[in-house]
DNA sequence: TGTACATCAGTGAACGCGCGTTCACTGATGTAC
DNA sequence: TGTACATCAGTGAACGCGCGTTCACTGATGTAC
């Protein structure tokens, strides 16, 4: 043993960080793993050294992006009474810092579609990670089983089509324009249903 | 003139069709543009004869799956009551159907996320199409500007983010229950919405 | 304390392969006579 | 009506190029003495 057991572990962690980074700004696609070394400040060849794959690094990737979304909105919600964790997840997701910097942004946002066309493993890890992750969200809610999922899943479909769009839309006004007409949408359809009484799930129709 | 002058452009036709389908399917990176050729019943070297680049075939592609799914979706809204056209269109839209199909659905649900990284042309035809075609849905709901541009946006956001999330989970059976939780949101939404009155923009807190 | 050594993280050249693109050619077509 | 011809849609081989991956080598490190 002629290296500090933890200097691999750290070149390794350095090139996830990169390839987290990097993927969500250029797509999985988009960049190679020559260009993902260069930028965590080694030469190609070693790759191998750490990744059986460019697959196990992309799996490896997307957790790690999946993870530091969950936690920076975990902060959001840490900081709102229990009631408005939701919504002030939701607005601060649709914002135009997020549309305008997907490469720290939220990696289903940035990566969402190419994701059913990846190999089985990535897919599945990805998946239950995110079923997993919004499972937790909707029971921290304060609402009845049923209403929670039915808030969550609104809401998170809200978010991620939300930003998709806007990055979609050519021109930042329009965008921006657009951005707060969802926020609006969700922000009134919280307050309706809170308003129904939580008891009940509130359903209409 | 040897040849009959619809045949090339027939042609020309097919390996748009071909190619609307298989990017739906595999990709914007994910099929060759031989293997379109292909689809369509010719051989890769003739491609160039049709189309100066890749890039301009992506365009027209795209432009071809968005007015089709447009059109679509006019169908469902003109069998529909005024009042209840845009839920009408989301429910279809969030189907299990176009969940499992994405190579004859909406393109921006297929290739959403890819749409940022394609050149400024097939970004800005495909960008351009798409407001156009929110802002004549909006028009058409029967609400006043404000709301129905509010109600448009965050419908049109929850159904876009809904396909995307659902064909990224794994396992059909939580993507199903997925899909019937957003669909349930966004119609208490709209009921929500429109039993605040019409007049008035119907905008809680 | 200083030197020889074994380890192994990282280097850099090379490999097939598939892609977008090019181009000389082929052969089916409608036209001229 | 039949034949020679010009046109051009489509063919198929070839081209660079960048990618993921492999591998023989290098040189910085901690250890043994």
């Amino acid at each position: 043993m002629s290296w500090p057991p933890e200097h691999k572990s750290s070149t390794r962690q350095r090139i996830v960080e990169a390839a987290a980074k990097a993927y969500r700004e250029f797509g999985l696609d988009g960049i190679s793993t020559a260009e993902i070394m260069k930028r965590a400040g080694l030469t190609h060849g070693g790759f191998y050294a750490h990744f059986p794959s460019k697959d196990a690094l992309v799996a490896e990737a997307l957790e790690m992006a999946r993870a530091d979304t969950l936690s920076e909105y975990g902060k959001v919600a840490a900081s709102t009474p229990e009631q408005g964790k939701l919504l002030a997840i939701a607005e601060s997701y649709l914002s135009s810092r997020h549309r305008e910097h997907p490469e720290t942004g939220c990696p289903i946002a940035a990566l969402g579609s190419e994701l059913p066309r990846q190999n089985p493993e990535v897919r599945e890890k990805f998946g239950t990670g995110v079923l997993a992750q919004f499972a937790t969200l909707a029971r921290s809610m304060g609402y009845d089983e049923e209403a929670s999922a039915r808030l969550a899943a609104g809401t998170f479909a809200a978010m991620v089509g939300g930003i998709i769009l806007a990055r979609a839309l050519p021109g930042s006004n329009d965008a921006d324009r657009f951005l707060a007409h969802v926020r609006e949408f969700v922000r009134d359809a919280l307050a309706a249903d809170s308003a129904a009484g939580l008891p009940d799930d509130g359903h209409g129709s």
